[in-house]
DNA sequence: CTGGCATGTGTAAGCGCTTACAGCAATGAG
DNA sequence: CTCATTGCTGTAAGCGCTTACACATGCCAG
């Protein structure tokens, strides 16, 4: 990107102002000259420099996302969703992974300097930098995160499906369940599906952790879980590559899924569908939550709207074979 | 992002010049001086403008990347390991998906006037678009492509295991083969794969088009296939996603898996493990490929080479039971 | 005392654009 | 024939930074 408007001014022989405005469509260009420019502007292949653009326009023409990590599938989705619709309304996507960084903080920041709005995981950024930003009023949204004074958020269902799922499994008639997911914290998804959950299922179900929402690391806590005497007859996992690991580590310990024992995940991820037994999971709308961030950005950006809002979209219970042999 | 290097000039008493040098470390500052304009820095939360840097430096210390789409698993690997570098090297990442756009052009254009250098996936980009680019030196990466002039390029292995894949299936002792996969368009991944398992299976060795490399597209075409009389024992897929289509082709077919058709796939994609039969497939290196790419372009845009370069990262073959029981 | 040299700091010129404003012809009305 | 429009184009002031250069100081050697 060498050639600048001056080089094309000179070659048309007109100004650079004349240039700007038969490319932007802008103020008035007699026939004759705009053609003079664009001949110019063939013949040198010229692209205006985004920075230039974006630094006399006081807009960065981009967007902003932080997620932890790309390796499952589900953040892979809501960025496609995301960079889609950011995309037909004319802004690029910078991505920002904070997967063991230590030093999340600055990249945030950083990254916060070269968008016009953000998406941001739920459990990403730590609290005070989301105060800082809302401070310096950098349009923002979350995604799979409890509200947020100040920003909108947008997630999926959690308590409504949980139930639902754990009510489903009752009917399977099971007597003893576990719950295996990663530490949750205050507010964020995996906390309410344990809450919808243990709503239904009382005193029967109990909590088991995972170091992470990893295959391994459900593996690893399946492998204890499932060995001991004290087995439960189902294992509702946070997450579908906790419950892959599960399934693993029944298949390892000799355990027939779902007669022995029946396992169930969250998400619909691919693996999901094509894994055997088929896993009993929960469908999130994840191109959608993708979809949504970036509309609800660009209302906030374009300054239509300053109250925050909060979105819940709904998720279904997808019924496949990791559940059990239906009843009925 | 409001507060610019003006008012904290203005708060701490100096010059914007003084402030640069202070955040930058270049020049000499006094230590009193230093702190009032860190206090200063601190107390307005001041993050200098990527913009201003941008334009001044003349670099906008960015990779971009180009894609067709994000929903398998492969190209998020390579995202991710491209990310994780670009971000070591202080260069954010802009993404863009090519998916169903039909302004590819102007979108690649407007992308390469906001990075530094760019990662181009095979086929995404027309080839006089990438000539024009090569002109315009913008410093330029291939994955999954034929080496092109101009350009650096970093690809898997295919011919290799190709050979490798189809030589254990022989010892299996299968007679007719299909090769799964959408139309090859010369020089790319796919169509060296056909290559590799051409030579050593020779006529026994049969093509058959997907329309796409997708789980459906896989999935109709295996059924025609193997719901036709002259069915092969065996199907060789040109990637997972195929090869995961395959598979629930052939249970609805009512077809064993490996028994009476064995089926194998390439990439080595989560799904492939969790499927059942776990899926025998050619494990890419895919994040390292995102890596080397962002390591590449790096050199690249430093000036530190201009003689393009072009790698070949090893694969491997992965054998579960897709292939059939092992006659050893 | 001076001249020379660090050491600090400020001034101002870009970087590549957009756009308010001014200027200048040509045109039509009076 | 003059004057106000209209239509087009150019000038120049930013946008927020970096950095070459100039300009103080203060210090020490001569």
């Amino acid at each position: 990107m060498d050639v600048t408007i001056y080089e094309v001014a000179r070659r048309a022989g007109v100004s650079i102002a004349t240039v700007s405005r038969t490319l932007r469509g802008t103020g008035p260009v007699a026939s004759k000259t705009r053609e003079k420019v664009l001949k110019a502007v063939a013949e040198l292949d010229f692209t205006p420099s985004r920075l230039g653009v974006s630094l006399a326009e006081g807009r960065h023409a981009a967007n902003g996302i932080v997620f932890p990590d790309l390796a499952g599938p589900y953040y892979a989705e809501v960025l496609l969703g995301y960079e889609e619709v950011a995309s037909e309304l004319g802004r690029s996507v910078v991505i920002l992974s904070t997967k063991d960084r230590d030093n999340v903080r600055d990249l945030i920041r950083d990254l916060a300097g070269r968008v016009d709005g953000l998406l941001v995981f739920g459990q990403t950024a730590p609290d005070d930098l989301v105060a800082e930003l809302v401070r310096m009023s950098v349009p923002l949204v979350f995604v799979a995160r409890a509200p947020l004074p100040g920003a909108d958020s947008l997630r999926t269902e959690n308590i409504g499906p949980a139930r639902l799922l754990a009510g489903h499994l009752r009917e399977h008639g099971y007597r003893s369940y576990a719950f295996l997911g990663a530490p949750f914290a205050d507010g964020d998804d995996i906390s309410e599906r344990w809450a919808g959950v243990r709503e239904v299922l009382g005193e029967a179900v109990e909590p088991v952790l995972t170091a992470r929402y990893t295959v391994e690391s459900g593996y690893e806590a399946a492998l204890r879980l499932l060995g001991s005497d004290s087995r439960p007859e189902a294992v509702i996992c946070s997450d579908d590559e906790v419950a892959l690991g599960a399934i693993l580590a029944a298949e390892e310990l000799g355990l027939a899924v779902p007669d022995q024992v029946a396992i169930t995940g969250w998400d619909d991820i691919m693996a999901a569908r094509h894994a055997r037994p088929a896993l009993t999971t929960i469908r999130q709308p994840m191109r959608e939550l993708g979809a949504g961030a970036a509309r609800a950005l660009d209302e906030l950006i374009a300054g239509q709207r300053d109250e925050p809002r909060h979105l819940t979209l709904p998720a279904e219970l997808v019924i496949r074979h990791s559940c059990g042999r239906h009843p009925r």
